[in-house]
DNA sequence: CATTGATTGAAACATGGGTTTGAAACGCAC
DNA sequence: GTGCGTTTCAAACCCATGTTTCAATCAATG
């Protein structure tokens, strides 16, 4: 266990800065992680950050910028093959959703899955310019080509209920998998018996929560004291 | 519209405090206002802070505990009331969903909801003392109730799976609530259909969601790959 | 009316933050 | 080896923050 990751003493000043920077945001957000903390990991000089990136701001956004790529990138491509595998049928949904959690919960590179989801929470909370560029170039085309997959999955389901949950399914991934080894609330709640912290119990719930989330029949039904009426099933 | 709420420039100085805070905290959160920005809004002084409560930290905890011990209680008392109502049988699940979803969107006071969003994304994101003996005074009782509950409307759900299927539901509706209107990242995604400005939509996009996600059946069916041979329905 | 404790006020303090500076060190072409 | 653009370094800078100080003011009391 320990520091998983450190950073390669022969790599020029810039890619250790990078990494260091990495490591840092995932683990304490960049708020909460100073210029200094990160030179220092880094064993580079304060000025650095400001000399090959313009300023600790430009340095975040690099680092966010390269791993979201890289990741929509792979989700992009494993989504494609699964839609054009399902030739005329549909593509089964649970892979399909699966293929979206899976690189927050990933066992290789543990960071990449936190970085993502602090980057999302920081543009839904406090979105600014760079953000939303970010946003704008790399997640927007990963969403429409993930709620056009659910379209084909869940033919009934009226295309406004799916960004809705899309969303959700979002939110569900991105604070599970944001969220502080300290704090780790399930644990607390269910005095030990599962944790945030067990990757493979947080995939089998956020997939299957996700999908039966997916395919729900008509929102509005659920308006309390509507009487339900069994559908055609 | 406009500037809904503004502070009572009768009231003592501790109570302009609580209400500037409240207001600010709920719009740009706590770390992102300062004293001088509450102090301003209050129309007090800047030592007025640590003199009522000792430093911004604790202004904080106040303001934040006020809110979540007032609407903790008014939900655990319409839980209890739901469920003697039901009697033998089993509580609405859609009208338990609602009870907890619906003080995150209510009309009346709309700070409410966001300020207790804001809390708990704090908490699982950067706990501290704080932050854990509210949830542990408040929250924590609150959690345990709606699963107790919960376990009666899904008898056939492992109560481990309602563990997490409470935390999913939490995070969807707390990062519902807490998004900047200028994200909106549902409204770009649906190019304005609907936006989480929506609160009726919200309401009922979450209750679907989550009232699907806790019925769901055993959750380790959906591994990818996994063929799933048509159970007992 | 004088006294006392609580509150307010303007100003200063201390600290940590990101950033800038200018000289030194380096690397490499000529 | 000389020159020159690039990179590193220690130090300083600037500023916003939370907090403290201490005199002035207020409100109630005896």
């Amino acid at each position: 266990m320990g520091l998983k990751r450190t950073v390669d003493p022969e790599a020029p000043a810039a890619a250790r800065l990078l990494t260091a920077a990495e490591v840092l945001f995932a683990r304490h957000g960049v708020e909460a992680t100073s210029v200094r903390q990160i030179t220092a990991m880094a064993q580079v000089n304060v000025a650095s950050v400001n000399y090959h990136f313009g300023s600790k701001d430009d340095l975040a956004a690099a680092v966010f910028e390269r791993t979201i790529a890289r990741v929509s990138r792979e989700r992009l491509s494993a989504l494609d093959r699964m839609v054009a595998e399902a030739g005329e049928g549909v593509p089964d949904l649970a892979a399909v959703v699966s293929s979206f959690i899976e690189p927050y919960l990933g066992d290789g590179n543990e960071d990449q899955g936190v970085l993502m989801a602090r980057f999302i929470l920081m543009h839904r909370l406090t979105p600014d310019d760079a953000t939303r560029r970010i946003v704008a170039e790399h997640l927007n085309p990963l969403a429409t080509a993930y709620v056009a997959a659910f379209r084909l999955c869940c033919p009934d389901v009226p295309v406004g209920d799916l960004f809705w949950r899309y969303m959700l399914m979002v939110s569900s991934v991105v604070l599970t998998s944001a969220e502080d080894r300290d704090a780790d609330r399930l644990a607390t709640l269910s005095q030990g018996a599962t944790s945030v912290a067990d990757r493979s119990a947080a995939r089998d719930a956020l997939v299957g929560f996700a999908v039966a989330g997916l395919t729900a029949r008509d929102a509005a039904r659920f308006v309390p004291g509507t009487i339900e009426p069994e559908p055609d099933v």
